[in-house]
DNA sequence: CCTACCGATCGGTAGG
DNA sequence: CCTACCGATCGGTAGG
């Protein structure tokens, strides 16, 4: 059941190969031959696998959709600490982001390509992952004896902020692995909670 | 010499109307066609005024690193107190993304799409201006006895990424001002210097 | 899995 | 001669 097919194989390649090609040349700039050369296959073979253009760039999608909220979910559920919390989710967005940054640089620029239907998805599954977040920082006010000042949306964004740009600026050669950023930059965003 | 021009308002109505539809359906997916139809000029004409569709993505990335470095400069040298600079600088930063959000999402996601000169000049006004911010932390630090442990890149990209995101979730009929919204960023991503 | 090819659309330019 | 503009159409390329 879960044992990866030679198609599961193939999808798995074209995924990454075109995620690769559209985070350096944008999806609507970047041919259906130019994925097809880098992985290796003929444009007419790529219809084997995908119906569709749009369909890799929704798959894709899809992909870091389900793991942020799945991953998000899973640690809330883990941990007591609503600040332990916060952090470990600020640690784990960095990680995954520098990790896979190709698929979610396309993930955060070209949402515009996608069909109206899945627009929508992307909003509500956005709106589920900050949830998680907010959440956890309601907890951490409620029990605080002297809560400090802050707005529990715009604070949420803002970390998220702080979290999510190193999309723009990881660099895999630079001095720090993905977990040590992650760590230092949930450490600055978290700072405001004391 | 500095009254604006006919021609010069017409191509100011071009760079708006671009600037709005690319950031809507993003710069390769947009027409000539279409940018002509929003300002109501028929496309050969726009071609009077660029001489061609790159020429005007050139434009809006020139103004926006214009003015943000000339800013950035001016507010570094207006003010003493570096942690005063650098709230001024994050306020400003917040608020310009916000009043002009579409041409900053544009700057933000159709990098690829410019010709290669322009690359170079766009890293290199980055990091003119993320040069101006690492000085003022430096300057912080130093004046500090006891100076936090922070590292100047990281909490720079991070201030930046909690300051920048905004282009992404601001929505002029919310409750806050750009300028709220830039104190309360500025004020949450400056804790960690104490 | 390839060669061949279509229907559609694009950026850019001609004449006036 | 220049600036400003339009209706029509070009060569080239995209997804499929």
């Amino acid at each position: 059941m879960g044992r990866p097919s030679r198609a599961h194989e193939v999808r798995r390649l074209i995924l990454d190969g075109a995620a690769d090609i559209f985070s350096r040349r944008g999806y609507r700039a970047t041919s259906m031959n130019e994925i097809a050369a880098a992985v290796g296959l003929s444009k007419p073979t790529l219809y084997h696998y995908f119906h569709n253009k749009e369909e890799i760039l929704v798959r894709l999608y899809e992909e870091v959709m389900s793991d942020a909220v799945d991953d998000a979910v899973e640690i809330s559920e883990s941990v007591e600490d609503p600040r332990e919390v916060l952090h470990r989710l600020l640690v784990y967005r960095v990680r995954t982001t520098c990790e896979r940054q190709s698929i979610h640089k396309v993930f955060f620029e070209e949402e515009e390509e996608l069909p109206r239907d899945l627009v929508e998805t992307v909003i509500e599954q956005r709106r589920r992952y900050e949830d998680v977040y907010r959440t956890q920082v309601r907890r951490f006010l409620d029990d605080h004896p002297d809560p400090p000042d802050i707005d529990v949306t715009v604070f949420v964004n803002s970390c998220l902020g702080a979290a999510n740009w190193v999309y723009k600026w990881y660099r895999p050669d630079g001095p720090r692995t993905p977990e040590q950023l992650g760590r230092e930059i949930a450490f600055y965003a978290l700072h405001p909670l004391g």
